[in-house]
DNA sequence: GCGATTATATGACGGTCGTCATATCATGTC
DNA sequence: GACATGATATGACGACCGTCATATAATCGC
């Protein structure tokens, strides 16, 4: 090999986090190759040397995004378990930081409805890292409530997913807020301090 | 006159409800005007003689299909109130029967990752209907948990809107309705009846 | 340093988009 | 029944899209 092998992972690397910051910004029908390629700083044309698709692109953008995601939330929280975890994982995930935030935060909300109409490949790719998730945020939750926790992860997985979608569709601030701090309290319907900080 | 007053309404209305499904099916960048006038039975040319833009139709599309599906799960549950009127909503909202016809269903999970990306006209237009909608369901629900009647409205559609977009976003039917399922019973979380049709 | 090879850039292709100017058609009045 | 008028269709514009063929630039073994 002429270059360092590592150069075109190098280079793979630093054109999925842009595309995984273009998706997150603007969807995915709305980012184009190009904007992605500049934000990778490269030109439009060399992207089929790395991947076959924009759907391949997309595909493996949400799994590297959902990975780095998941690592961001959990960590930290390793010595907390049941619903003190449960707390500090919504509390991060609804903050007002992560709705004003949609480039740097979760794939999910700014993605989800196009997810719904998205090929194979990125749908497969989606549902993997999803269960992934699922099942890493079951393990930390308590067995005593009436739902399992299985059940709790996959619910709140949801509902923190409306309500950012939800938060972020909406213009006025107050009822964004208003949106994110009700369902953290849905969320945290049996935990006493469900309403502390912002 | 020279023709009835009522003819350019009603071609109008067409093309708002030939909008709504093809912008629930498509997206609103994936829906073009050619297809949603074709599915009007109309041509392309003429829709800027009923909207001035792209955005204005998707703001009227948002408002009146938003009022069609608010009166579709209101009708038939006057009777009821409080937690058996939800538990009615829920079952309604998140049936597999709505999953699987995204075209006929709710505006929100389809087009909520967008709209957070929309122009102010139809941003603004979906925050109207949303807040009587919110107003309507908070009307019909209990005072007397740890949530206030607003609360829960705001994180039951939250939760509603974010379960059918995840619900259809995965691939898996089982998984799928695993999430509508787990998504009810935290929504009904204080009903002991949670799940018991599907 | 030279040549081979690999990574990236340039440029172009067909297709589709939103928008608009213009033409055609249908309707009601006289 | 001819004409005026409003509703819809035709066609075109520039811009952007995903994709790919080709050219250029950068690197490493010798």
């Amino acid at each position: 090999m002429r270059y360092s092998k590592e150069h075109k992972n190098y280079t793979r690397s630093r054109i999925i986090e842009a595309a995984g910051r273009t998706f997150r910004k603007q969807g995915y029908i709305g980012a184009g190759i190009d904007g992605i390629m500049q934000a990778a700083g490269l030109s439009h044309g060399g992207f089929y040397a790395h991947f076959r698709s924009k759907d391949e692109l997309l595909a493996e953008a949400i799994r590297v995004s959902m990975q780095r995601m998941r690592q961001h939330w959990f960590s930290g929280l390793e010595k907390l378990s049941g619903l003190e975890w449960l707390r500090e994982l919504v509390e991060r995930y609804l903050s007002q930081q992560h709705r004003d935030e949609p480039e740097l935060g979760c794939m999910m909300p700014p993605l989800v409805s196009e997810l719904a109409r998205a090929a194979e490949l990125p749908r497969a790719g989606f549902e993997a890292t999803l269960c992934e998730l699922v099942d890493q945020v079951a393990a930390k939750l308590p067995d005593d409530g009436p739902l399992t926790p299985r059940e709790r992860a996959l619910a709140t997985m949801a509902l923190n997913v409306g309500a950012m979608a939800l938060a972020r569709a909406v213009n006025d601030k107050e009822l964004s807020s208003e949106i994110l701090a009700a369902s953290k309290k849905l969320a945290l319907y049996d935990c006493q301090t469900a309403s502390t900080s912002q």
